[in-house]
DNA sequence: CCCCCCCC
């Protein structure tokens, strides 16, 4: 049947060239209004039995619609372009044609047609039609029902609310909004193993989660997309597990071989988008941390994409933490993870909108993470948008901040992040899970500078020591690779002092080189050329005073219990911050 | 049928 379409038609259409009265298939009409009275028009589906368009409209005389499946030949259209919510959308009008097929004669779609992207139009530069390519296009995958839902939904207009759908009743359709999806995941375990990946619907009724595995994961992950209006039918209800899902919902559901889900060609602005209950950045102090919020505001900030690996899980973690700044001049970090983390752009500022953040806290300072339920937006067309941009930029980029993830240390809430090293002793810092946090002004008193260099991986986010193979090779453990090269990185052993006391502390590659003055990689090839020279740069940080931003934890060390201290941070002294520590001091001890 | 939501 396919030889009864011009096949590759409408890409080269749509691509500008010359195509001399094509046949195409009419898949789905729907009437829309017309400014004549001298003719119709109609909102087509259209295929040439490799591609197909959503948004063909075609002109007719009065009351001599088309019949679906319908072959018809275009004599007279012209390529176009109108903008709608979702940005500009490449049409086709159809301005004279003439059916060759009645639609009854073939009561089926022909071929299974991909529907054409901006992507396709923009990359195809054949003009034969495509066999395959490795990167899969989003097309409507096949169901086992042929009839569309956009067609009988349009003749029937019978819809399901989503808060209405329950286990007992399968014979529904539902049109809703994807207002999030996840990552597609893996998982592996003794019941075995697959993949899956979920996506949030939400109607004028309520909102539900819907779970898509292994095959129909493959079959839907690239079809739907956020923010997009669906006809979606016949999944499997279930109760939902509260403790992992947190829609307003009893139930969530499954994508089974029966389920329907087909784009709505009229996305009439009927089904709602998200909403938002902004908080104030400020307020987020009075979080509590666990809670979920939703965030407005700047990104100031954004730091790149690290790696690491999870110490719990032993997973492979990316993140990228950005600072976000609202009108109530504060601000707050905001990790992003995953995905979310890779394909976040700061330039320019971006006014960043959060769906479901989770508070969290850190070294005494309220932080923001996303979930992979979290929805992330960046610049979208809201009221509060325009209204925080608008504040930036006039006035918010130069005010100061105060910062909500500022780390104030202190093992309870009622303890100054400042300490003496007397006090650290005295107060047994160090039992805590994490380590307690401090900050002390001291005196650089003795550095070691043996040891102080090692070979690290080249790689840039591990810094792992490498084993030197002695053939010219280095080895990373970590990474598993070996290496021609290496990088020079700092791990400083030095003794620090103040008027109570004198401590041994471990500080790593980014803080020694503001105390040395010099990066790693320069004093470890000062050191390796000229041995008393690299020394001399140790020596010379004796007796220069810093803030010193210190983790003091308890750790094993031959059965033998001791406190280890790491330099998480240093500063220079800032004389009237530190003054006024002193003179809370002094005023503590007049009372 | 997943169910991790992380790190300093």
């Amino acid at each position: 049947m396919k030889d009864k379409l011009t096949a590759g038609a409408l890409l080269r259409i749509m691509k500008g060239q010359e195509v001399e009265e094509p046949l195409v298939q009419v898949l789905v009409s729907k009437k829309i209004s017309s400014r004549s009275a001298e003719t119709e028009r109609y909102r087509i589906w259209a295929s040439d039995g490799d591609y197909s368009i959503t948004y063909g409209i075609l002109t007719l005389p009065p009351g001599k619609p088309v019949e679906d499946f319908s072959i018809i030949k275009l004599k007279k259209f012209v390529k176009s372009e109108i903008s709608n919510a979702k940005g500009p959308q490449k049409i086709l009008l159809i301005i004279d044609s003439e059916i060759v097929t009645p639609g009854h004669q073939i009561g089926v779609k022909i071929g299974e047609p991909v529907t054409l992207t901006d992507e396709i139009i923009a990359s195809e530069t054949s003009s034969t039609p495509k066999v395959s390519t490795s990167e899969p296009p989003v097309k409507q995958p096949k169901s086992e029902q042929s009839t569309s839902l956009n067609q009988s939904i349009s003749e029937t207009r019978v819809l399901n609310q989503i808060n209405a759908l329950t286990p007992y009743h399968n014979k529904w359709v539902i049109k809703a909004r994807v207002t999030n999806k996840s990552d597609m995941r893996t998982w592996s375990n003794s019941r075995g193993e697959g993949k899956l990946f979920s996506f949030d619907l939400m109607d004028d009724s309520g909102e539900i989660r819907c779970t898509a595995f292994r095959d129909m994961a493959d079959k839907y992950f690239n079809y739907l997309q956020v923010d997009k209006v669906y006809y979606i039918s016949k999944c499997q209800l279930k109760a939902a597990n509260k403790q992992f899902n947190t829609l307003k919902n009893e139930y969530e559901m499954t994508i089974g071989n029966e389920t329907i889900i087909e784009e709505c060609l009229t996305d009439d602005g009927h089904v709602p988008q998200v909403k938002y209950n902004f908080v104030p950045i400020s307020a987020l102090a009075e979080k509590e941390v666990g809670n979920l919020v939703d965030v407005i505001g700047i990104c100031k900030e954004a730091s790149e994409v690290q790696t690491f690996t999870s110490k719990s899980t032993n997973r492979e973690l990316r993140k990228r933490e950005i600072t976000l700044v609202d009108q109530s001049k504060t601000s707050i970090a905001l990790t992003l993870w995953g995905s979310q983390a890779d394909s976040f752009d700061a330039t320019n500022n971006p006014v960043v909108v959060i769906k479901g953040a989770k508070v969290g806290e850190f070294g005494g300072g309220k932080n923001l993470s996303t979930l992979m339920s979290s929805q992330i937006k960046l610049n979208p067309d809201i009221p509060e948008c325009h209204r925080i941009k608008g504040w930036y930029d006039s006035e918010g980029q130069y005010d100061a901040m105060t910062n909500l993830s500022e780390r104030v240390g202190g093992v309870g809430s009622f303890q100054t992040a400042w300490m003496s090293l007397k006090e650290v002793q005295d107060k047994g810092l160090g039992h805590s899970e994490k380590g307690d946090y401090f900050q002390v002004k001291a005196t650089i008193l003795l550095v070691r500078s043996e040891n102080a260099l090692y070979k690290a991986c080249p790689t840039d986010d591990c810094n792992k020591k490498v084993v030197d193979l002695e053939n010219g090779m280095y080895r990373c453990e970590k990474c598993c690779r070996e290496f021609p090269n290496f990088k020079y990185r700092l791990l400083v052993s030095m003794n620090i002092g103040d008027f109570s006391g004198n401590q041994w502390v471990s500080v790593f590659s980014s803080e020694a080189e503001k105390i040395l003055g010099k990066t790693a990689q320069e004093i470890g090839l000062t050191m390796r050329d000229d041995s008393e020279a690299g020394t001399a740069i140790f020596q010379a940080a004796n007796f220069k005073q810093f803030i010193f931003k210190c983790r003091a934890k308890m750790e094993n060390y031959n059965d033998e219990q001791r406190l280890k201290i790491v330099v998480v941070k240093v500063d220079p002294v800032n004389y009237e911050e530190y003054n006024g520590y002193l003179c809370e001091q002094i005023e503590a001890l007049m009372v």
